[in-house]
DNA sequence: CCGCTTTTTTACCATTTGGTAAAGTCACGA
DNA sequence: TCGTGACTTTACCAAATGGTAAAAAAGCGG
């Protein structure tokens, strides 16, 4: 019996060219939209337009909104873990933090509309979100919170909380991509900005953590 | 020729008593629903429900969703920047310094929902808030910046850039509110969380602030 | 160039959303 | 207690929104 199998994601394996260029170009789109809008705030119609496809053809590669969002969600937790990930216990833990905070600040620059979707999602309560944080970050969170407690321990750094530490890098570098409607009108020149949070941020940073 | 005039608020003199109450619960409402939701995000009739009132009668008191929208930003402006403004230059410049992340801590966690308010209007480009931004915040942070880096010339405190340092206390205070979605996974005893908070960043900025 | 699959468009639909008109109902001072 | 203005409800509406069905158009391997 021929079964005319609607398929949830078009074509099972292999996808082709045009379904990875569409599908990049709408979730390109959506960034856009869900990082400047979040959820709710946005649009099928505005993901279609900013994406230059119809929204039935949009619903052809996506089951639906939710499906976009969370696509997007998924992809983001990969990269974005991964400057933590890289603080590793064999490097020298000032260096190591330091180090950190700078690929933290570079992301904010150079993903903001990411760093965005992600503070809206956790804004509005994280209501899609929960798992990952649950079953990503939390884990990755106590480990490096043990790492450093280890440090402090050992006597390489300052003693300081773990987990206030990592909330205080991840608060003032993302900062500088969330609240960026807010620098531009107190810190017009938009170069200077940057390397003046640089030059801050590792002062600050190296000031608490050195005894 | 009698014209029946429509008010654009209800009696523009001496709001009533159920005025006075009915507006301040359609505000709370609001405040609820636009924290969580963003401006776009939040719909009337979710308002309404939380105000325990009927769409058309949330109209009689305020012209329309942004109407209550900028009524909230417009109030929350006065109480945002007050702790900012405390900041004086007779004092002693660390005991100023950490008095205002002091306050502005506690903002963070006695009005949560103001301040992811806010964060939501920023996130989304500030389009309604623009105004208020350079007229209203702008004077006030070049002013406290030249009041810091006065300190900083006098050697009253550590060197340090003003812009940067307001932005990081900003930053880190704020984030408690903003992110407490992802705090309560990550630190779910509440209580030692804010008292935490706030040995962390006074320990934090006193360091950076001491030469 | 054919036939089959993949992709896109057209035409819809039900629900939600911000908002209005107008008919009530209530409160309170004369 | 009665009239008048303040307040509330009922009944709508047009536009927007997420989503679907099915026909039409591209692609593409043979």
């Amino acid at each position: 019996m021929k079964v005319t199998a609607r398929m949830d994601q078009p074509s099972r394996k292999s996808p082709s060219r045009i379904q990875r260029q569409n599908r990049k170009r709408i979730l390109d789109a959506a960034l856009d939209t869900f990082s400047q809008h979040g959820y709710r705030g946005a649009t099928l119609d505005q993901i279609a337009e900013a994406a230059g496809l119809s929204k039935p053809n949009i619903l052809y590669y996506f089951t639906g909104k939710e499906d976009i969002h969370l696509t997007l969600l998924n992809r983001l937790m990969l990269t974005w873990l991964e400057p933590l990930e890289r603080m590793e216990a064999d490097g020298e833990p000032l260096e190591e933090l330091l180090g950190y905070i700078r690929r933290k600040l570079q992301m904010s620059r150079d993903f903001p509309r990411e760093s965005r979707l992600f503070a809206n999602e956790i804004l509005q309560g994280a209501p899609r979100m929960a798992p990952h944080l649950e079953t990503g970050l939390k884990p990755l969170f106590d480990r490096k919170c043990r790492l450093i407690a280890d440090w402090v321990s050992a006597g390489r750094i300052a003693p300081v909380d773990p987990g206030h530490l990592i909330v205080s890098i991840w608060a003032t570098t993302q900062h500088y991509a969330d609240f960026e409607a807010q620098l531009a009108v107190l810190m017009p020149e938009r170069a200077a900005l940057w390397q003046g949070a640089e030059a801050h941020l590792e002062a600050m940073f190296r000031k608490l953590l050195t005894r």
